[in-house]
DNA sequence: CCCTCAGGTTAGCGAACGCTAACCTCCAGC
DNA sequence: GCTGGAGGTTAGCGTTCGCTAACCTGAGGG
């Protein structure tokens, strides 16, 4: 694949920002936690902040493409929001670091950047705060999309607590956030359906 | 009352912090928001390292404080649990700045002030577990921590998405929580206020 | 057997940082 | 009415930051 060593700088990156902050890691760190030693980065990326924009950029996509296919192979409203804890989940225990850096330094990105993981977080908001409402048609839309944001909040929280393994992990999530959203408990339902 | 420039200027910093970063706000720019300029603030503070060490002990103290009160006039482990859901949720509507800086710049305390801080989140952590433990008896220990850090996770959302009226957003969180810890649905003693 | 160039290196610039020093000013207490 | 200290000011220190410049090296292609 091209780009591994893109890739390194930007996984090591994202782990350095997530335990100290965007602001809280020199070139330098990151440079040495890599092997190479400060501005060699340069030759990878063109500014600290241009690795900021990839990573969260990036993500953003990622969290929206996929959890717009979810919904696209669902049947209904509360299959489809299973859908969607099931990928957050999956998504969040895969990228901590990531998690992490997107809502604590999404502020220093650069504008342009900054609008297009806006948008894109938007649309994703909306992708659950839609199908909300449809379950729960006394919801206005206000309060479909604060229920979307609390959600998040539990799900994200993987960084700050993973003490179960993984999977233990997963499951009481998913327990979690099908309770917090009011949907038919995830332990019960058909594995067929879930992709 | 004693202390109001100090109580000024700790708040005019937590909301800085909480836009920007710890690392990313300059005493200077924190002067200028409160007024005055600068240097000033070595009048009032020993360093920045001592103004986020002097917000975040106190808030966590006064959080474990009440929690602790509020579980001691509890008489079950379910009202307990509503207790702190109530008082969690209160707390982090009044103190969103402090809410934001405390799981973001945690990591630039100085040792002793985040050893400090450390044990009192235990303490608060662990009120929570063994309520939930007592409540739900299947639930190993570990368990039940994490998912009261994953509660804390939805309940702390609210600076992200505080989209709602505050009494709105109180009720929706209150009521998601219970859904998340599979405590008895609190609209069941007032059925008046579904949001 | 050179030549290129991707991908490293070290040196160092200019700006911004946290913080200190030195000074000013106002007003409460004697 | 003098004085001392609380609470401001500006100047400027040493350090660290992001980033650039200049140079080096080794492998692949002609």
């Amino acid at each position: 694949m091209a780009g591994t060593r893109r890739a390194q700088i930007l996984d090591t990156a994202a782990r350095l920002f997530a335990d100290r902050g965007f602001h809280g890691v020199s070139v330098a760190e990151r440079g040495a936690a890599c092997g190479i030693s400060g501005p060699a980065l340069y030759k990878h990326f063109p500014s600290k902040d241009a690795m900021l924009a990839e990573m969260l950029v990036e993500i953003s996509e990622e969290l929206l493409r996929v959890a717009r296919a979810r919904v696209g192979a669902s049947s209904d409203a509360g299959s489809a929001l299973q859908g969607l804890v099931s990928w957050h989940v999956e998504f969040a225990l895969r990228h901590k670091p990531l998690i992490v850096v997107q809502d604590r330094d999404w502020a220093s990105l650069p504008e342009q950047a900054r609008e297009r993981v806006r948008s894109l977080q938007r649309a994703y908001v909306d992708l659950w705060a839609d199908r909300l409402a449809e379950l729960h048609p006394e919801l206005a839309p206000d309060a479909a999309r604060a229920r979307a944001h609390a959600a998040f909040g539990l799900l994200n929280s993987t960084p700050h607590s993973a003490v179960l393994p993984e999977p233990d992990m997963a499951r009481l999530l998913e327990e979690m956030a099908a309770g917090a959203l009011g949907l038919p408990d995830p332990r019960l339902r058909d594995p067929a359906d879930a992709v």
